[in-house]
DNA sequence: TTGCATCTACGAAGAAATTCGTAAATAGTA
DNA sequence: TACTATTTACGAATTTCTTCGTAGATGCAA
């Protein structure tokens, strides 16, 4: 079974984003994306704590070759994804993540692209496990 | 506009989740069901001061005609969960809750039942905002 | 080689969230 | 009335998360 991955903190997933967003960074590029983030200057020891923090806890790995490591998320984006709407999904909506996604889309207006892939999700589960007969 | 909703933390969602399945209740209930619900005792004046708190913000309400104070969520579960789920689609989806529902069905099964009503809503989606011409 | 800029490591301050102990009030009951 | 149960209020201890200062290492340029 896949191991649990340790869950972020709010810091955390905003980290995360920048290395999903730009690949591989170092401190100051990170450091440098969470400061125009928010209206806030953030610390370059601000930020290497945090990756260090992170790399222990096995949310990100590093490279350290170069002098400057070079930190990377450890998982896949729509892996985490998963796992945060998992645990959301268990925290507030009884597990149901079928609740969970059609609350997600009454709380505001999804794109075309999205409802057309969300449809296709859903013929394509459909088939493989038919509800009821037409 | 809507007054913004003080975002809960882990502990007041779960106090929040006691309260709305078992609607008003007193502190006692919520200790109770807070030890149940994890392997671990929580004492009894600490349900009362995280009850005093999200009073204080404005999570849940009370009731003080009688000496025991009956607590209830202050606002229905739906919306908590969709401010819920914006922040969340807002800090790792880009804001995208169409993306979102999408990976919360690939998370987890979802049941049937829920499956129909997500199509519902993705046939009354388009008849009011069509996508693209046929 | 010396000096400067930049990096990591790390401890600890600061802030936020959670837990609990104690005091004072109140209601019920012997 | 006096005793006991239970309650609220509240300060403070504890834990977790975030931020930062300082020390020591490393590479580069004069």
């Amino acid at each position: 079974m896949a191991k649990r991955i340790e869950k972020p903190t709010e810091t955390e997933l905003t980290i995360l984003n920048i290395l999903w967003d730009h690949g591989p960074c170092r401190v100051r590029e990170v450091a440098e994306q969470m400061t125009k983030e928010r209206d806030d200057e953030v610390g370059y020891t601000t930020a290497l704590k945090m990756l260090q923090l992170m790399f222990e806890k096995g949310l990100v790995s590093r490279d350290e070759t170069e002098r400057s490591h070079q930190y990377s998320a450890r998982h896949p984006r729509e892996r985490m994804q998963r796992d945060v709407l998992k645990h959301l999904a268990d925290k507030i909506f009884g597990g149901a993540t079928g609740e969970l996604a059609l609350q997600a889309l009454s709380a505001r207006k999804a794109s075309p692209t999205e409802l057309k892939k969300l449809r296709s999700l859903l013929d394509a589960m459909e088939t493989k496990n038919p509800s009821e007969k037409p």
